[in-house]
DNA sequence: AATCCGGGGGC
DNA sequence: GCCCCAGGATT
């Protein structure tokens, strides 16, 4: 194993890359241009998103935004309104205040250094060098998931990419080697044969051409590498929602605005950890959210209703959904009360909710488990305005 | 160093 | 089910 190579082995390794880069490159929309912020546009909806995915909503963002000053001016819900559906919100968020940094310290001209584009919300490591060395071609390592897997396997490495004196061996060593490339060209090369060819399961090894020096080939340990840490157990939550419709309007509340779906819009509910969730407790809890939002909306039902001894057929449960996320997973139970006399004047003025004509659903941001609810009891497309 | 932050596709 | 994806921010 070579670890310390030449400034000269170096340029013909991203040679031999590049070559083959040129030679089998997908055509990507993000491919066709250098324009930084487009470059942009597209890294950070790259991140933790797979090509498929990202290219409907490349082109939809950036016929809303063709640029710097659009997106910087534009209101946050509208640029939220494109990503819905694509995940990892603050991506959004932050996009659009990179944008506004742009225009008011760099009078809508991108920087161009690392310092100055490092510094930018929502622009990491990977990022930083993906714009630097794809729109500005300058010498600088954008060290991504495949990165990271094409290089591990290249030097051999069996320690986990997830420790990050790891990835910072595996970082020196690409910078070292674009150092030695045509920047522009050598960033996506590496990428593309991460995606295409050193892939995580069943590499193409026989068709690499950095076949010959690749360590983890060489010494017959490609299937082994690369080693990750174990990955902690989801939690598990039980979500109980209400659907109450009233004379063509739907009651609605918006999430809060920092943690999970900050600023979304949701049926009105309560979270619980499954494990404290017996299936014939859910329609009390939705009572119980039902009595917060309409403080004595009881007070027109018979005593027995009053007095606490509801029974469980009050409510009706008129839809579930389950919904995993990267660190947890819902399991969503919407109920409705039937016989139960909503009075919208009587909601409590403090609660985030409201009602909302249903033909004025889709104008909001909804999560995808609602917008599958939505459509499930509505037989309605939320996800984009009508 | 660990956690949090979405959603989808492939097997 | 499990893995992983052109990661970043926060603690």
């Amino acid at each position: 194993m070579n670890l310390c190579k030449t400034s000269e082995r170096l340029a013909v390794f991203a040679h031999n890359l590049e070559v083959w880069y040129e030679q089998n490159k997908r055509a990507l929309p993000w491919r066709e241009t250098t324009d930084p912020y487009r470059i942009l546009v597209s890294e950070t909806m790259l991140q933790q998103t797979r090509v498929e995915t990202v290219i409907p909503y490349y082109h939809r963002f950036l016929e809303r935004f063709p640029d710097v000053q659009s997106l910087a001016s534009a209101a946050e819900e509208d640029v939220m309104k494109i990503w819905q559906g694509l995940g990892y919100y603050s991506r959004a968020r932050n996009l659009k205040r990179a944008a506004a940094t742009v225009l008011a310290d760099y009078q809508g001209v991108f920087p161009n250094t690392v310092e100055h584009v490092r510094a930018l919300p929502g622009v990491g490591p990977y990022t930083t060098g993906a714009v630097m060395s794809i729109a500005f071609n300058q010498p600088v390592a954008a060290v991504d998931g495949n990165v990271l897997r094409v290089v591990s396997r290249y030097l051999g490495i069996e320690d986990p990419i997830d420790d990050p004196a790891v990835k910072r061996v595996i970082s020196e060593h690409t910078q070292r080697a674009v150092e030695q490339s045509t920047p522009r060209l050598f960033t996506q090369a590496l990428m593309e044969l991460g995606a295409m060819v050193c892939t995580p399961r069943k590499p193409q090894c026989l068709t690499c051409p950095i076949q010959e020096d690749c360590t983890a080939f060489q010494e017959a340990r490609v299937a082994r590498i690369p080693v990750k840490r174990p990955k902690p157990q989801r939690k598990r939550l039980t979500v109980v929602a209400l659907w109450i419709e009233q004379d063509g309007q739907l009651l609605v509340e918006q999430r809060p605005s920092e943690g999970l779906l900050a600023n979304m819009w949701q049926l009105p509910s309560v979270e619980l950890e499954s494990d404290n969730a017996p299936e014939l407790s859910l329609p009390l809890l939705a009572e119980t959210r039902l009595q917060r939002l309409f403080p004595g909306y009881t007070d027109d039902v018979p005593t027995v209703v009053r007095e606490g001894t509801l029974q469980p057929q009050t409510f009706v449960e008129i839809a579930t959904a389950k919904h995993i996320f990267t660190h947890l997973e819902w399991m969503v139970h919407v109920w409705r009360p039937i016989g139960l006399p909503v009075k919208p004047e009587t909601m409590t003025e403090t609660v985030n909710a409201r009602f909302v004509p249903i033909a004025d659903l889709p104008r909001l941001v909804w999560p995808k488990v609602y917008v599958k609810i939505l459509h499930d009891v509505l037989r309605m497309d939320v996800a984009s305005p009508t």
